[in-house]
DNA sequence: CAAGTGTACTATAACAGATAGTACACTATG
DNA sequence: CATAGTGTACTATCTGTTATAGTACACTTG
């Protein structure tokens, strides 16, 4: 369910984050459904227990899940569109790529291509 | 010349990277060009001569730059060429950006509107 | 009560980034 | 030659982030 790069400049809790909320984007994780516990999955991921927290308390701040304490941790009702919201911040990194790829000389086409690729594999997938 | 984020999260010998290879994508540095020295720049931007040499270092390496010592330090013939060759990763990053979009649900039209606004925007420039 | 949950805390290690300071070698210029 | 300005090398230190280890406590469910 999660994959962790050891090796990469991307701290573990950060790809936490990112992974449960691109499986909360693709559906795989719904409103009300349960996370993995911090001691199970750190076991699982073989990570500090101390990093998971760290990740799951800043879904928690973002409102993405919220913690039930001697229960478990769930997905809230607004997680689907709180992680929605945020792919504002990602157009705006498109654009400034873009900029940088038309300095460069890249045709826009390329660029085109490059997010056209993209969409039709998401969609197969 | 340059800006420096002392609050971001890339450190500052990777903005200096990232600026070089701009003003030479943009034609404002050209092949033969005098890069500004280690001290005079660290006292223009209040950092320490070590950090310039940090990225003037990593510029070298990939060939942008040269340095002739006691003379001073040369932008390459290669220069534009090489820079230029960066962009290929960062049409990947773009397809990276595209699929998360798309798994938000981000209709195509949006991401193609971001791409197209940059290209208009850096043309103008 | 027992097991499993979240939470809090201290301490430590490792690493990257940045700074400070010093010293040396080279080149152009007057 | 002397000087100023250039690149280079090196050690030491500081800071913040990341990650780990270990312990302890509180809560909920069965």
């Amino acid at each position: 369910m999660f994959q962790i790069d050891r090796f990469g400049r991307t701290p573990i809790y950060e790809q936490i984050i990112d992974q449960t909320e691109r499986l909360i984007l693709t559906g795989v994780l719904k409103a009300g459904d349960q996370l993995p516990s911090v001691r199970t999955l750190s076991q699982e991921l073989s990570i500090n227990p101390n990093t998971l927290q760290k990740a799951y308390g800043e879904l928690e701040r973002r409102g993405v899940c919220v913690s039930a304490p001697g229960n478990g941790r769930f997905v809230t009702g607004d997680a689907l569109r709180i992680v929605g919201e945020g792919m504002e911040e990602q157009l705006e990194e498109i654009k400034r790529i873009g900029r940088e790829l038309c300095a460069a000389g890249i045709p826009f086409e390329r660029a085109l291509e490059a997010v056209k690729a993209a969409y039709e594999k998401e969609a197969k997938v």
